[in-house]
DNA sequence: GCGACAG
DNA sequence: ATCTTGTCGC
């Protein structure tokens, strides 16, 4: 993948994609697996180390990773924060041995400023469809009801752009939007079948956990 | 001019 | 994102 060498390369290429992005998921969608990936930052070095887990949808239980260490060559500016991680988690995907049915990104995907977050460039960039869930929320919403599956929209500039989605009662919601090839209610169903017990979904989690491990032993 | 701003 | 101890709860 090519980095942007400006901010306004950047942004003319996620206008440029944005129009690729699809809303609307394979026929029959069912996916019996879901990938999740993550990125940890080193404190003082460009260096970044990217996970990718493959979950069993039904179980959680983690059925293959792949990890891959390079730096972020691109600085962190909001709204073009996908050029940090992109490159190495590309690279970690290209190291499973099964190829994913289903993406799951840390941030967001059509909660965008241009309605192409990293999950959409994701999606767009390896074909397969991908959500987003992201811990912090873009644009405006209500709180949903304090029961687990309660759902509110995610308004940005007057446009539905996702949802907040209540995973676990007492708990912060999370923020959920389309990245590529499916829509928001198929988004937000698996987003809260992957979190039956925490916050977030297994899938973030596990890459989470994976992310910093790899950049301790790196380090190690 | 000042604050906000996914990770 | 990352810097960080103890603490409450299952």
């Amino acid at each position: 993948m090519k980095v942007p060498s400006s901010v306004e390369e950047a942004v003319a290429l996620q206008v440029a994609l944005a129009p690729s992005v699809v809303t609307t998921p394979p026929p029959d969608f069912a996916p019996r697996t879901a990938t999740g990936l993550d990125v940890a930052y080193a404190t003082d070095s460009p260096l970044v180390a990217a996970a990718v887990v493959t979950v069993e949808v039904a179980t959680g239980e983690v059925l293959e990773s792949a990890t891959a260490v390079g730096e972020a060559g691109f600085p962190y500016v909001p709204g073009l924060f996908a050029f940090r991680e992109l490159p190495t988690l590309l690279e970690a995907l290209g190291g499973l041995s099964v190829a994913p049915e289903l993406l799951v990104a840390d941030g967001h995907g059509l909660c965008h400023p241009r309605r192409f977050g990293l999950a959409c460039h994701l999606g767009v960039e390896t074909g397969l469809p991908t959500f987003g869930v992201a811990k912090t929320p873009i644009g405006e919403y209500e709180a949903p009801a304090d029961t687990r599956g309660a759902r509110t929209p995610l308004v940005d500039g007057g446009e539905e752009v996702g949802a907040a989605v209540r995973t676990q009662p007492r708990v912060k919601p999370v923020f959920v939007s389309v990245g590529h090839r499916i829509d928001l209610d198929t988004a937000c169903a698996l987003s809260l079948t992957l979190a039956p017990r925490f916050r977030l979904p297994e899938t973030t989690r596990q890459a989470d956990h994976l992310s910093r491990r790899t950049l301790r032993n790196h380090a190690a």
